[in-house]
DNA sequence: GCCTTACCTTAAACTAGTTTAAGATTCTTT
DNA sequence: AAAGAATCTTAAACTAGTTTAAGGTAAGGC
């Protein structure tokens, strides 16, 4: 059953009933996606909600040079989507793109507002999943704006223990807004402590 | 009638019934609040949802070394509440003060939660304002990581034209993550410009 | 297996932004 | 009105982090 994640995923907030699990059976879609494909564009219109069974995904902005900077990292049990492209239909300026192999869950915008619409509990589950994302996006702002360097390195290491290795380090680097040549440096400085 | 503003604001969501809207106006409570007074200080939990009828607050978490680094203002309309704190029950980093004179409407956890119970609409509207404030929130933090300060003012500038009158340099500063010396400097060269 | 690309490391030169310092101005409190 | 506090400005000295450069290693593709 490919749904079971999902499923076992709201289990957090208000578990489904069977009618919900069978209406999120003919409304969601399963995907496998293959390393380095996107499941969204720069320029394209976000038109769905990715949860994701198995993988590894990184959404990232790229600069005037070119430059990639990635803002979120998202692994099993994760929901992604570039909220505002989505809700207003405006094309998106993010990528988001496979580190890995993965396979995900896709709802389409008009289906999930039909799950809002049409069962509540969605909007009560989407609520509380869309805060747990705001708490980190607001911790990361803060010490974005707060903290050095090292110390954003050190809190991402552990906080992030399982990421770090399937990540690259200039993925990382990236995260913390930082280059990797400075990463570089970072890391050889505390094996020389 | 004190509470039009909060009614009228959810208009743009989902409009509230007159059942609704007197279970509001048993379960809410309006404050005056003056000028550098707090709603929220550090070490305390966060137990309001906190809407903004009139007046200005900063939201800012004071560092080991005393400097304190805004992360969000607000204006009337506008929804105040430490998310973490206040879902968690942990106390708070973050302070909450009153940058000139205000009128506030203060929603009690219980009574919140009570709204979200009986009332699917609060689900709704609330997980709508939390979508804008995300958007707002990642879009802030894009910009910190890959702009320049003189880059990040300009654009306060430009989307917060209104709230510039009625913040500190220094405030704003802190806000685009820079020091009152180099906004000043910043300041200075475009006027040279 | 070979070639290409991506990643990682190291270091010197560079710079966007900070710290230190201090004077001037404005605002607040008594 | 005077005193104190907060804010703003300016500038020199400083530094956390970047850019430029290049070599080595690992991974991916054909």
């Amino acid at each position: 059953m490919p749904l079971s994640s999902l499923i076992h995923s709201f289990k957090k907030y208000l578990p489904l009933n069977q009618e919900e699990i069978e209406e999120l059976e003919r409304r969601s879609k399963i995907r496998k996606i293959k390393r380095r494909q996107f499941i969204l564009s720069e320029g394209e219109v976000c038109k769905h909600y990715t949860f994701v069974i198995e993988g590894c995904f990184k959404m990232y902005k790229v600069d005037e040079t070119g430059k990639e900077h990635n803002i979120m990292f998202s692994v099993e049990e994760d929901w992604i989507a570039d909220i505002g492209s989505f809700h207003d239909e405006v094309p998106s300026q993010l990528h988001v793109e496979a580190v890995e192999a993965s396979t995900i869950v896709q709802i389409a915008k008009p289906d999930l507002l039909f799950f809002y619409t049409n069962y509540p509990k969605f909007d009560r589950n989407f609520r509380v999943i869309l805060e747990n994302q705001f708490i980190e996006l607001q911790n990361r702002l803060l010490q974005t704006i707060s903290t050095t360097a090292e110390e954003r390195y050190n809190s991402f290491v552990s906080d992030f223990p399982h990421l770090q290795h399937r990540l690259s380090n200039t993925q990382i680097a990236s995260y913390i807004g930082i280059t990797p040549e400075f990463l570089s440096r970072i890391r050889s400085q505390q094996l020389r402590k």
